[in-house]
RNA sequence: GCGCCCGUAGCUCAGCCUGGAUAGAGCGCCGGACUACGAAUCCGUAGGCCGCAAGUUCGAAUCUUGCCGGGCGCACCA
């Protein structure tokens, strides 16, 4: 649509510097864009004012010469105007805008899709928390993100994987062991000054206690201090597969498929991390200073060089983060995503550093940040300490508020700024809460079709009789919406930003509640019913197909 | 101190990338609409120095700079 009247502009320009109306034959960008008020028409070009200064002529005048060359308003123009300082004012026909109507209908759940991406192979990680506790709501916001981003690069044509970094190496995994060891010892009656660094949660209790069911006692005779690091070890390790087990049953039922979970500890077993150090050492980007290696991340714009390896000769995470982001590289991705919590920017330029150190150029890593959730209940903030052990998991969330309104709330803001998370109203069931708000219109026109089998006006109806019934303007803003939708979708992916989906569709829901409440769609005039059925099931389509890219279910009934 | 992010209606936020005409939405307030397709809905009223200041521009919520206020981060922690 945009296009077509782009090229007419394009073509009175080019009749308008032949027959000497113009100038100069240089013409910029023609940019339309939907005018915020409906009296400047469908759509508006601001072509004339850019072109005053390299035309030399009054922005009127340049106006006036294209409109006067515009010898074929097509089918779809009705009329066009100057107005204000020189904007060009396109007024067009309804059945300008029945063309989408079958474009929805027949693309479906493709509709809004394209190839923008050409295929190009993009890795998004995201979560990856460390299998020490449970997921929280903040995890759940980076969960949301990421997931519908991916969803959103690949309906574009990118060609996506999604993968979680699991952390199962390293002191917090020690740590880890170590909490579950004291409450297993004292679960047999040992005396523990349970210390402020290890896990507090109930959680490590839970483990414990499988522990010491399973294998009794057997773990208390300690003879000598290996013994003890035995014990540990063991418990690090079934510990941290059963809380893994957890994240992977939370995710699932939040929702969220990961292509690929990748360990960190597979890159040390694999020697790639010594690798990725060796070779730093060869380019001469790793040196020693006060007994530790340190990486010149300085040199690729972070403000001072990392420790990957410590003093003590442990290798700090820093290090395995370069490993498994060279090896991400590896697999083939042209663009690597990480969704993080908006606390770890401090990371970025290291990060950036080390994709830069291993031949890639900066813009092949792109981080995502997520801004923090404030969890409150009725307005009052929800008491978050996760070194007492207190904080609401996203497993509570989603038994109390649902997986569909959670994740809806977490696309509702752009990620870039904190958000606020009532459990209270996340519950409720009225227009405080957008998800039902959308979702309602897709269980209401499910209605209707239902309704409307009873009443044998049945299938629906496409022919050009029905559509050419669709004169009312709610009628004439719907199309205009759905014809919105695959521009939506594509800024959408390009500033990786599902939230404007989520928006889209809140103002989709209300065009249709307004429409609903104004006009009946099963009426005695079955031409007309067939048309208006054939609208509602296409504002359908666009709700299911939206809804799914931000991982939320279409519900026929509420 | 340095860096990143945020500042738009009473509240919660879109819009900023790519400058355009009278700045939008939800909630809340006030007043209305169910004997026909689902009232989880709709209609209407009120409510704004777009943090402040300067610059660029025919034109700035949008771009640039400075300042103010808030959040986060600045480890041989993760």
């Amino acid at each position: 649509m945009k296009q077509e009247i782009k090229e007419l502009i394009y073509k009175a320009l080019k009749q308008a510097y032949q027959k000497g109306d113009l100038p100069s034959s240089e013409f910029p960008e023609v940019e339309l864009e939907e005018p915020k008020a409906r009296m400047h028409g469908d759509f508006s070009t601001n072509i004339a004012m850019i072109m005053a200064s390299s035309q030399k002529m009054a922005p009127k005048k340049i106006a006036e010469s294209i409109i006067n060359h515009m010898d074929d308003f097509g089918s779809i123009i009705l009329k066009v105007e100057i107005a204000g300082p020189g904007f060009i004012n396109f007024y067009l026909r309804q059945s300008a805008w029945y063309p989408v109507l079958r474009r929805v209908y027949e693309q479906g759940e493709r509709y809004g899709s394209s190839n923008i991406g050409k295929g190009e192979k993009i890795q998004v990680e995201f979560v990856s928390s460390n299998p020490t506790g449970p997921l929280h709501v903040g995890h759940g916001r980076g969960a949301a993100v990421g997931d519908s981003v991916g969803n959103i690069l690949s309906f574009c044509g990118y060609d996506v994987q999604k993968e979680y970094y699991i952390n199962d190496s390293g002191r917090q995994i020690n740590t880890l062991g170590r909490s579950v060891f004291l409450r297993y010892r004292e679960l047999l009656g040992e005396k523990i000054e349970f210390p402020a660094t290890c896990y507090q949660g109930d959680y490590i209790r839970d483990i414990a206690t499988k522990i010491k069911d399973a294998d009794g006692n057997q773990f208390l005779d300690r003879n000598e201090e290996k013994d003890e690091e035995k014990a540990v070890s063991y418990c690090a390790k079934l510990a941290a597969e059963e809380i893994l087990e957890g994240i992977r049953q939370d995710l699932d039922s939040f929702g969220v498929k990961f292509n690929k979970w990748f360990s960190e500890q597979s890159l040390y077993d694999s020697g790639m991390v010594d690798s990725v150090i060796n070779n730093f050492e060869k380019k001469k980007i790793i040196y020693k200073k006060d007994g530790a290696l340190w990486f010149k991340t300085s040199d690729f714009g972070d403000e001072k060089d990392r420790v990957v390896v410590k003093k003590n000769g442990e290798k700090t995470y820093f290090a395995s983060d370069i490993a498994y982001h060279q090896e991400k590289y590896e697999r083939g991705f042209d663009l690597v995503i990480d969704v993080w919590g908006a606390d770890h920017h401090g990371y970025i330029p290291r990060m950036s550093a080390s994709v830069q150190a291993s031949g890639r150029d900066k813009s092949q890593f792109h981080v995502i940040l997520v801004q923090l959730v404030n969890l409150l209940r009725g307005g009052e903030p929800v008491a978050m300490s996760t070194r007492a052990g207190e904080f609401v998991t996203l497993k509570d969330v989603m038994s109390e508020v649902g997986r569909d309104a959670a994740r809806f709330i977490f696309l509702t803001r752009h990620y870039d700024s904190p958000l606020d998370f009532d459990l209270e109203l996340a519950k409720k069931k009225t227009s405080d809460n957008p998800v039902y708000y959308v979702q309602y219109v897709h269980a209401r026109i499910s209605s209707i079709i239902r309704k409307s089998a009873e009443r044998e006006i049945s299938d629906i109806v496409t022919d050009d009789e029905a559509v050419a019934m669709l004169i009312q303007p709610e009628e004439v803003e719907l199309m205009k919406a759905l014809a919105r939708y695959p521009e939506t979708i594509e800024n959408s992916a390009k500033l990786m930003e599902p939230h404007r989906i989520t928006f889209f569709l809140m103002n989709l829901a209300s065009l249709f509640h307004a429409y609903y409440n104004k006009h009946r769609v099963l009426t005695d005039d079955p031409i007309l019913s067939h048309g208006r059925l054939y609208l509602i099931t296409t504002v359908q389509k666009v709700i299911r197909n939206g809804l799914t890219l931000l991982g939320v279910s279409a519900p026929d009934k509420m």
